[in-house]
DNA sequence: TTTGGTTGTCTATAACAATAGACAAATAGG
DNA sequence: CCTATTTGTCTATTGTTATAGACAACCAAA
């Protein structure tokens, strides 16, 4: 695994050394071959090559076995789990569930929140409609194999699509639900990508370490007369998907 | 300014508060309609919103001036230095310079490094080439309005573009110096976005501070008959741009 | 010129991060 | 069954981060 691969770990820089040693070795595992089963070097071997004590490597490493990214064995060594980088691919046809199939077993969305509200600017504009015009926005999570890969806040004109949520909540899918409420198909027009850490409420829902980073896109769909239906912000978990375009 | 964005701070997480505080504030600004001037809440006030020391607050505010983000004022308080966040457009058309047109004015790249090299598994396969071929490796730096805006690693077949590096080095871009070198036209074919923390090296020819987040973005580019000639690994500052793909 | 609000500096203390060293407990291999 | 290697636990010490309070310096407006 390539640990050196940028420099070295920074002193009072407000990340603490296990942490930055965390967020190295967990890079280095990311940056590997697809899920390669494999050996951690010793505690001993990584404290001299970070130039640090071998007490801050064990403070990393238990970070990243809460994590479920490593697993110790007293004797035997410290392990990587095997997990797989997700490729997502972003395109004029952008759905979840298909986008991701053959990478992964089960995918499935769920619904956290629903409210109606009047829209925040971007997604007024996104949808063409007024700021005090009603949307129904939902926070929905995106798992596959179990581990959670993105959530997303999404914006709908509650106009056109007043049964979005219940149609969602039933299928688990925005793609199913906006059948159900009468769009039978639908094109991804713009996406907006940026990467910021994660908040307070993202981590939580992905089961992110403090510190961790989200890809954000922001997209706008349309139905097929050129008509916004949707605007969406969704926050993917950076160490455990790509962004794939077309 | 939406400070309150996403929960609580978290302590003993890895991350100083300070820098947690910092990075709230800065994507704060960064989440402001486009460039605003305008002046940050008092110390005491701040730091009763975060639930800290006002001397925390104060050590945040301080790395941020350090960034160049704010600027204080005894007596009077302390000010968002304005900055614009640039939009960058990925597509078949990709290019540097005419991508951010009209939203800066100095647009240019200077060459950091260049060799000769093996290429890595992943430029080989893109490019065509055996693992034992030779690459000539590029890293080149671009700047919008004196600010760096994102580093590159670019690996071109030696065979072919054997002159690459002088032709850069003279002209400033990529699309150039192609086309010094026999390639008038090409088009982008595959672009695989990431993000994570920047290393060492990025951090310093970015000017960007420790736990800074960067965008990475690896793709290929062919000439128009398909062909692969060149594959590139860009690092952006995640806090000043925003990718766009149309 | 006075007042209220703001940033800047200082001291002291408590909580946390990192170092250092020693040894126990488990494993794999001869 | 021993030995070398490795992770796990304990104690002690030092340096950095965060809190607390007090007050100086500066600015703007009454």
């Amino acid at each position: 695994m390539d640990l050196e691969h940028d420099g070295d770990i920074e002193r009072r820089s407000g990340v603490t050394l296990w942490r930055q040693i965390a967020d190295r070795i967990r890079s280095g595992i990311a940056r590997e071959p697809d899920g390669r089963e494999g050996r951690l070097p010793p505690e001993a071997e990584l404290a001299e090559r970070f130039g640090v004590n071998r007490h801050t490597v064990r403070a990393a490493i238990a970070a990243l076995v809460q994590e479920g990214v490593l697993r110790s064995e007293q004797g035997r060594g410290t392990f990587i789990v095997r997990r797989n980088r997700l490729t997502y691919p972003i395109g004029a046809r952008t759905r979840f569930a298909s986008g991701l199939e053959g990478q992964a077993e089960a995918r499935r969305s769920r619904l956290l929140r629903s409210r109606v509200e009047t829209p925040p600017p971007e997604a007024a504009k996104a949808l063409g409609l007024n700021s005090d015009a009603r949307t129904i926005r939902l926070e929905t999570l995106s798992e596959a194999d179990g581990t959670p890969v993105s959530v997303a806040t999404h914006w709908f004109d509650a106009s056109r699509l007043a049964d979005i949520a219940d149609a969602f909540k039933r299928t688990g899918s925005i793609t199913l639900a906006l059948r159900e409420c009468g769009v039978d198909d639908y094109l991804r027009r713009t996406t907006a990508i940026e990467a910021r850490h994660a908040g307070a409420g993202d981590l939580e829902a992905l089961k992110l370490s403090p510190g961790a980073i989200v890809l954000v896109t922001r997209a706008t769909n349309t139905d097929m007369d050129g008509a916004p239906i949707q605007y969406s912000e969704t926050r993917f978990a950076a160490d455990r998907v790509t962004l794939s375009v077309e």
